[in-house]
DNA sequence: CTTGAACAAGACAGGTCTGTCTGTCAACAT
DNA sequence: ATGTTGACAGACAGACCTGTCTTGTTCAAG
């Protein structure tokens, strides 16, 4: 099972699901486009279909739906990524696509930037850790795909490449797809062809 | 007349000024840290010591204000960048100079990101166009270095900049401004080498 | 001295927010 | 048949939000 880049936007309420379902859904549809503090209980619970009491006795509060949602989106992105590049053999080939695989998610239909970073930027330092986590994981990986691609200092390139791929969804967020695409790939070129060149 | 990176935190309530000048030094130091819809019009009034009446008296709206604290911190922003960075002579050593700055400006206490992603970020499409605006002005200045320092094709080479820029600092937002650091340099060398060996 | 502008303090309206509570109903297991 | 469980519907409380209005004070210009 693949996840898409419909799934990373987000469907409708399905009223064949339960009542948590449909309510996890509205909110990761609902919190990803309007933001977490624009989106009230109150919408969530009416587009979802459901009870006040409901929602209630499957998240203690709001919070806990964020931490919920920020959870699924994380496993929904990752699982995004590893399909979207599964196809690849080579490490070396992953880390080439990135630039090409963030492009289609910059040029998906309702894209809004980054969940965890634009989550992050709303709730401060008190943010939920699921928001660094998630940059964590994303490092981790992509250090991973350096460390097999025998790149040296994988960790030194990972860091180089992260740094630019925040940039770029930032830049894709507030500017367009097209302000991103062509410095995210020479970044990753340079940077690459850098490490691949030291080894 | 310099700013520094006390007047980019935002300074107390100073009591000796106007209304409107207390009302927008306190919504510049609170928007800032708390968010644009976290700060509710109640507390930037009663910490700036003004009658509400005097308030709408010089911002009509919330928005309003919100518009006049994007505004001044654009103004304060590049002013601090240029007087951070006025001293150096060639633009050569002012694009070379500019990774330090910003690493300053991480490392500065209160330091939570770029107001203008994280306004953008929580306002969504419809944000003020002050967020953008400040992006733009931001790319033109780097632009403007990259052409007098003889690099060729400055457009492109400052669009990769700013890209590393934005990531740096969402990096430092979200990890600190160590994760930000190397990475930034290294990401700015390899450009700048890359752009002045094509000369 | 008078007049008017700016300001302080705070009540008020109307809306929205989160979270709690009371009913009612259908499905299902015992 | 009867009790339990989950869900729907909606009222309600208490807090907070933006924005308007009233009242009284200070101060400076005419």
């Amino acid at each position: 099972m693949t996840f898409t880049l419909d799934d990373l936007a987000g469907s409708g309420p399905l009223p064949e699901h339960d009542a948590r379902t449909r309510v996890l859904e509205t909110a990761y549809r609902l919190f990803y486009r309007q933001g977490l503090r624009a989106t009230g209980i109150d919408r969530i619970i009416a587009e979802s279909g459901v009870a006040k009491m409901s929602f209630y006795r499957h998240f203690p509060s709001k919070q806990a739906l964020i931490d919920a949602y920020l959870d699924l989106r994380h496993a929904r992105w990752m699982a995004w990524l590893e399909g979207r590049l599964g196809k690849l053999s080579s490490p070396r080939d992953w880390l080439a696509a990135l630039p090409g695989a963030l492009d289609d998610w910059f040029r998906a239909p309702g894209f809004r930037g980054c969940a965890f970073i634009n989550g992050h930027a709303e709730a401060g330092p008190d943010a939920p850790a699921m928001t660094v986590m998630h940059k964590r994981a994303l490092a981790a990986r992509i250090e991973r795909a350096c460390a097999e691609a025998g790149l040296p200092q994988p960790g030194e390139v990972a860091a180089d490449l992260l740094l630019a791929i925040e940039g770029a969804i930032v830049r894709a967020q507030m500017e367009g797809a097209d302000a991103a695409q062509q410095p995210l790939r020479r970044l990753f070129a340079r940077t690459l062809s850098d490490a691949g060149g030291k080894q």
